[in-house]
DNA sequence: GTAGGGTTAG
């Protein structure tokens, strides 16, 4: 009975005739501990672990592994170690099973070096305990040491070749998660990708902004039936966001069914309307959810907030920020306070946007202070950037960003010396502006530009399209904007600056490779500038090309002389 | 009946 209930997930009714028995037996206990930490019942679980124990019911075997599971769900160290300890008293802790979990709880908990005692001290050691350690090493960014590890264990299975393909993505190394995909793909390859393969291979696309290998990915999926599992479609409206496809995102999205839909999946569209800028299709996307009877997190509410600030909603943004955990009962967290303080700045309202810090109920972090910080600058308010400025030169010291950012509204007013005085920190504490680069797909194949780049094989022909730029761009009327390029340098030598910025080397490479009326898709690592906004607006007119950049923060589509974001950004 | 890989974030 309690069994069948469990199984099909019905815990209440499972619980209620598990507490109608007088002496529950150990498999009884067994089988009602699955049942919640199938369910995610952690703290449940241990609190029957702690009833058999007091009844003096023994654990078996099959006791251990789920116990740990919960111990590991909780993150809790000091339970892992206490069950870990009854597993030894009867000496189970060479059981292959629950030796496995023992060292899944350690990574989960992140204690590597008790996982990887406990790993050399097994004397039978399967393909399970190599991949829990594999994934160990790799949540701590020690790819090496996992490298080491999967091409020495004796054999692998398709979960070791995922672990490391998932390991790749998550510390951002792209290339090589992509690459031993490949190698997975090959024909005398032992294993198969299954659905969290796929799964896991998707954001190193989105990663690399790879266009096209996601398209084959996606394809791949479908050709093994795996495109209908709603994990992967949520990884595939997330990949095709980020590598510039809104529209093929949208598509993906509609194709999840509507009782697959979960938060993840609505969480990923939501924060790809937002990112394109589409405000009111993030808010319209967010009530679908809530129809749905899905309920919100406080990712949702990035999305929203973020969606709403990058869009110019921003009534509607306080509106949804004012009641986040009255109506929907999430806590408003310190990045909910720094889109708000967004919204607030973008729509010029910086005073209110002070008093909204000044009455945070948490400590305002750099995030919050640098949102200030941002607005200041597009809305020339020194006097306010100098406070914001002082916060988070203390609070984020290392963030070279936000000393660039002041000394470039002191050089607008030629204040050259507080600008020195800037540039002097910089340079003694050895801190250097990240260089700027783009990079554009073509043919599958990514070409990545620095800013001023002239090592370019193409280097000439990109020069010579780029020259040629402003006198076409000047007569349809345009004149370049120099306030966005550094420091008391001439004007000329500015313009020259504008000129070689990373997306605009990228775009006239894209322009030279393709044929008429390809959409060009451009990622650049920095925020794009203000001039090279302008002038792709320009080219995207003058040469008839839809141009999508990805910044850091999110896209720009180009149309026709004019862009999504409305110049709102 | 047991373990190992998991998508969403300015």
């Amino acid at each position: 009975m309690v069994a069948m209930y469990a199984s099909s997930g019905d815990l209440h009714s499972a619980f209620s005739v598990f507490d109608g028995i007088t002496e529950p037996s150990s498999l009884l206990y067994n089988s009602i501990i699955r049942a919640f930490t199938r369910y995610g019942y952690s703290k449940k679980t241990l609190s029957c672990f702690f009833q058999m124990h007091l009844l003096g019911l023994g654990f078996d075997q099959f006791t251990f592994p789920f116990v740990l599971k919960s111990c590991a769900d909780l993150s809790s160290v000091l339970m892992g170690k206490c069950v870990h300890g009854q597993s030894l008293r009867i000496g189970l802790e060479s059981d292959i099973y629950v030796g496995t979990s023992l060292i899944d709880m350690y990574v989960k908990c992140g204690d590597l070096c008790s996982a990887r005692k406990l790993f050399d001290k097994m004397i039978i050691r399967d393909v399970s305990s190599w991949n829990a350690l594999i994934a160990g090493y790799m949540k701590e960014g020690e790819t090496r040491v996992a490298e080491d590890l999967f091409w020495g264990m004796p054999n692998r299975n398709v979960v070791s070749w995922t672990a490391m393909i998932s390991g790749y993505s998550q510390n951002g190394l792209a290339g090589d998660a992509l690459n031993l995909f490949d190698e997975m793909l090959k024909e005398d390859s032992e294993v198969k990708p299954n659905w969290v393969t796929i799964m896991s291979v998707l954001p190193a696309c989105a990663h690399s902004a790879a266009l096209e290998r996601g398209r084959k990915i996606h394809e791949f999926s479908r050709r093994i039936g795996l495109d209908s599992n709603s994990s992967v479609q949520t990884a595939l409206v997330a990949m095709y966001a980020k590598c510039g496809s809104l529209v093929d995102a949208r598509d993906c999205f509609k194709k999840i069914h509507r009782s697959e839909k979960n938060l993840a999946s609505w969480n990923t569209m939501i924060t790809a309307y937002a990112s394109y800028g589409q405000g009111m299709e993030a808010v319209m996307t967010f009530e679908q959810m809530i129809g749905a009877g899905v309920q919100p997190d406080y990712i949702s509410f990035i999305g929203l907030l973020s969606g709403c600030s990058h869009s110019g909603l921003t009534d509607i943004g306080l509106k949804y920020f004012n009641c986040m955990s009255t109506v929907y009962n999430v806590e408003p967290r310190l990045e909910h306070y720094a889109c708000v303080v967004d919204v607030l700045g973008r729509a010029g309202r910086l005073m209110e946007a002070k008093e909204l810090i000044d009455g945070m109920p948490m400590e305002p972090g750099p995030s919050v202070w640098g949102a200030l910080l941002a607005a200041c600058r597009s809305h020339r308010n020194l006097e306010l950037a100098e406070i914001a400025a002082r916060k988070v030169f203390v609070l984020e010291p290392e963030n070279c960003g936000n000393y660039v950012l002041l000394s470039n509204m002191y050089a607008e007013v030629g204040m050259w010396k507080e600008v020195d005085v800037l540039r002097a920190i910089l340079k003694c504490q050895g801190m250097r502006k990240s260089p700027g680069c783009s990079w554009i797909e073509i043919n599958g194949k990514a070409h990545l530009f620095l800013g001023g780049d002239r090592s370019h094989p193409q280097a000439r022909e990109i020069h010579l399209l780029l020259e040629a730029l402003p006198e076409k761009i000047k007569a349809a009327g345009y004149i370049p904007d120099t306030k966005f390029a550094l420091h008391d340098v001439s004007e000329e030598e500015k313009e020259h600056n504008l000129k070689t910025h990373s997306e605009k080397l990228a775009i006239s490479f894209g322009l030279l490779n393709t044929g008429p009326g390809v959409t060009l898709r451009v990622t650049k690592n920095l925020r794009i500038c203000g001039d090279c906004h302008t002038a792709i607006k320009f080219i995207s007119k003058i040469y008839g090309r839809e141009i999508i950049v990805r910044d850091v923060n999110r896209f720009h589509h180009f149309r026709d002389g004019s862009c999504s974001c409305g110049d709102y950004w």
